[in-house]
DNA sequence: GATGAATGAGTATTCATTCAT
DNA sequence: GATGAATGAATACTCATTCAT
């Protein structure tokens, strides 16, 4: 964590910083990702730095805790589903805002990727968490549909949310080369090339599948 | 590729360089893997590795070949599809052939998954390679199970290879945290842990949803 | 240019590295010449180094200004030539104090000599400024020679001033092959082994040749 | 000098090496030309390079021995002025001829210009003989043409003789520079833009300046 | 609290030379 | 006499971190 004195900071130098520290991180992996070049762009000297944090993997740590949160954040904007809302017609939200919002917040995202491979040392705790991902949120959406019936209480959760969590977190990635969109044309648009049709019906028949596979009773094509 | 000279060497020599390489390149991504600490512990002089190398991606190419290579090896030893076999129960050894490679070279699926993550200069046709990974693979077995009428022709197959693909790729790593299985035992015990009872029922779990969700008609639980 | 911390530096330690440097670039060409060398001799960091200056080519290229300021400086403490000076008394001066300079500053007149060899990357204006070299001051000399009269205005005012510089040139290199003066003599006695009447004997000779080649109506001996 | 084992070789093979040496020497300095490159391009393994050479400086001193004789041969091949054969018509000559060769024979001329230069460690005397040029062959001019007549005998025929081997030596890289010929025209046309009128008005015109100023009497222009 | 010069271990790569075969 | 793999010292350059001001 930054130390007090980042906090400290007037807003707009901490945002400046905050901001150059994305994008460095983003832009390479953790070496290669340079605290001089940081440093000389936002025009603060060196040892201001480590006033500020106490060494690279302190800026680093508490990046992946913004990018968690930001992303988080922007899931919960999506409206949670109601009582009587079905599991699957939210997941089809969550998915579009998921994809949305790593497409839009694009160097973030590749910060938390990075950070699942394995880029820098991370402390044990850290890497659970980074490692369990959005396995629970994705646990607690199983228990829902159960709960409204359009889940099989047959099925372990756990695996159920499992199957949620890994075309959620894979699906992205597959538009993308499926559709050849390139991801610079994303942060172009600000996303929509993912709301196009051949995008919604790709995301639809993946959800398709899997609410026949989960769900409580076979579901017609 | 590597030199002639690679090749040449004693196999004891020329295995342990590949082993500590692999070693080298598992434990840190490409810029921090250390042609030096490689060769000094391989015990050979800083100019012999230039002389079996032409350099340091030159090397790191060979041991994406190499891991690519075991991988595809190991799972061909898994007795293919014959046409009365159903793919699902194919899907099962399968997975079961992947994850004992995965978790019994740990570091050479390491290697293979930063080469996904791109943080290494890659020749085009090798990142080609790399990204489109297993898909092509899991394309043909839909269209096998298709053939078979054992998956819903009604289906978009490369969706359905998506989703099969996506469960296959973290499977591994979401066992090892619901068993908490440290990486290290697997080593030790050759992958067995995997094979244990509660393993082989949360693979069993996943393949029974993908049978269900993307099978010709609804499976009775 | 050498960085603005290179010029902050205390004077001595400053004149060091910059004593060091030419030492090291006058024994070598410049591939050979080592920043290590230079920096261990220094007693300063491989790190320090760059931070005074780019890279190696940024100190040569200051190396050569330096050498040549200083033999501009050198040379302008000679009285130039006033209107009624003739331009070969001025020569004269002038052999003697290039000499001067060129031997009691062996190594910058070795790192000028070794640019204009070309045997290091040189920006394309400062390889045209070495290449040219004192062609045209000598040029502009003889065109005062013909105002004075004491040139023939029918030579080729260029020719001319290639035939000065030729002998200006190499009358150094000359001397100290003719007379078997160590460079190391010169530079123990500040350069004066140059105005022994031996030494005023050969110059005045070359000059007097000179004189009567160019000179509008043939010197008696 | 090469070992017996060079010379023992079959005429092509010895001139191959003899070839790829010259042209290694003459493209870099002394430090960059490449042993390893040599070999490689002349099909010869490493280890016999070193059976047909003590060393890499083996190689070059041979080389420019092998220089400055083919210069030798070529200057000696324009007939030597004869006993009624005025010493400045056969500089004439001579001048153009050393043009010739050193702009026909450029990557020599390149070795023996950075031998000049100090580009390598140079034995003793193999430094002396090279500083000393072709001075003694220009002293022996001058007392041929003092015994014609037409070099005054006042003159300190070796100073008469610098002052001959100075223009010699600088005329064609200012011919070069003064008529903005690309080396590579040269090289392309056998040196016949040398041969030019306007090269040969140049040439004349220096060697008359030499004419008026050394002769017994004053030339009329 | 801010500064920025100093540090030095670290990197990949080269190449003349040796020597066992 | 030919071979070519092995050697290792050498190179320029980087960068997170420290610390005196």
């Amino acid at each position: 964590m930054p130390k007090q004195t980042f906090f400290n900071l007037p807003d707009d130098k901490r945002a400046l910083i905050l901001e150059l520290a994305i994008e460095e991180f983003a832009g390479q992996n953790y070496n290669n990702a340079s605290i001089s070049r940081i440093v000389e762009r936002a025009g603060i000297a060196k040892g201001s730095f480590y006033q500020y944090f106490t060494d690279k993997q302190d800026l680093y740590l508490y990046l992946i805790d913004v990018a968690i949160a930001e992303k988080k954040r922007a899931l919960l904007a999506t409206p949670p589903p109601g009582p009587d809302m079905d599991v699957f017609a939210y997941l089809r939200w969550l998915i579009t805002a998921g994809l949305r919002f790593e497409f839009t917040n694009p160097r973030q995202a590749q910060i938390a990727y990075r950070a699942l491979f394995g880029d820098a040392p991370l402390p044990e705790e850290t890497r659970a968490v980074i490692e369990q991902g959005t396995q629970p949120y994705f646990r607690q959406l199983v228990e829902q549909g159960v709960a409204q019936g359009v889940i099989d209480p047959a099925w372990d959760a756990d695996v159920a949310a499992f199957v949620f969590n890994a075309i959620f977190t894979n699906l992205g990635e597959y538009l993308l080369r499926r559709l050849a969109i390139a991801p610079e044309r994303l942060l172009a648009d600000g996303g929509q090339a993912l709301e196009a049709p051949a995008a919604r019906a790709i995301t639809e028949e993946a959800i398709r599948i899997l609410e026949r596979g989960l769900g409580r009773t076979a579901v017609a094509d």
